[in-house]
DNA sequence: TATTGTTATACTCTATAACTATA
DNA sequence: TATAGTTATAGAGTATAACAATA
């Protein structure tokens, strides 16, 4: 796009850091954190997971995975069933209220970002979109990591 | 861009999220925050500032970042200086050593970043570039929210 | 033996509330 | 009085290490 590619990746990076920043100080509710909406999220769309399933998709360790669907079940928006299949694993599930609470999350960030959408001009909204599948193939990366 | 505008928002949102996640996930160093280092490039870019305008630029609150501060100043990475013009205040300063460190994350960022580019098509990394401005404007908004 | 998950422990990050010093 | 910053305190999130149960 331009002749100094290696300005490109720095400038994308940077603007990568920036949206964790803005998705933090745009929240309006500060009941629940990234990971665990993210976690949600992966609940919702591909169903049970099993905890190591999840850590490697959120890349955080199997321990802080198990806190993480800790509080979750206390508030009743995941609940953990036995893996008929392996006796050692367990299948964590989302609620109901679980639903509803990232149906609540969904409607908000939509809200927060159309917001922002508006007030950009027309070439900026279409490019936005316009690189969305790329950004899901840039982030939906092959493996994960973290294990321990 | 399509007739679903509602679901685009969706879509987009969630892939900010999910940035967050591979941001996270690839991360080769631990030794600092992703929020430690987005307050060190400021420092880097914009000079001088102070702890509450730190703060509202990072969107948290100004407890939070005096203590993000301290743990840069053991490090060595960044430093107070009174504020000539107002008593009350300090003006936090990147050290070289904080230069160096910023220096090493951005390139392994990039480094990380690249390696992903390479392996989308011609297309989609087009489009990514072409969303630079977009992403800027969209993230880089008017103003700041907490205080307390 | 290897894998799944948890518990134990420690540190970072963040928040709210109360305080000090300066404007 | 209002603002800049810190301290006090508490809880979430993360990591590593050690362990139990199952494969």
């Amino acid at each position: 796009m331009t002749d100094e590619p290696a300005a490109d990746l720095a400038a994308l990076g940077r603007a990568f850091e920036e949206i964790v920043t803005w998705l933090r100080r745009t929240r309006t509710a500060t009941d629940i954190s990234v990971t665990a909406l993210s976690l949600l999220d992966r609940l919702d769309v591909g169903g049970d997971h099993r905890v190591t399933d999840l850590a490697a998709l959120e890349g955080i360790t199997q321990p802080a995975t198990t806190g993480l669907v800790n509080r979750l079940e206390a508030r009743g928006w995941a609940a953990r069933s036995a893996d008929p299949s392996d006796g050692r694993a367990s299948l964590v599930t989302i609620t109901d209220a679980g639903r509803a609470r990232l149906r609540e999350h969904r409607e908000d960030r939509s809200r927060r970002i159309a917001e922002r959408l508006a007030s950009l001009d027309a070439a900026d909204q279409a490019a936005l979109l316009a690189a969305l599948p790329a950004l899901r193939h840039l982030t939906t990366a092959p493996a994960a990591r973290p294990t321990t």
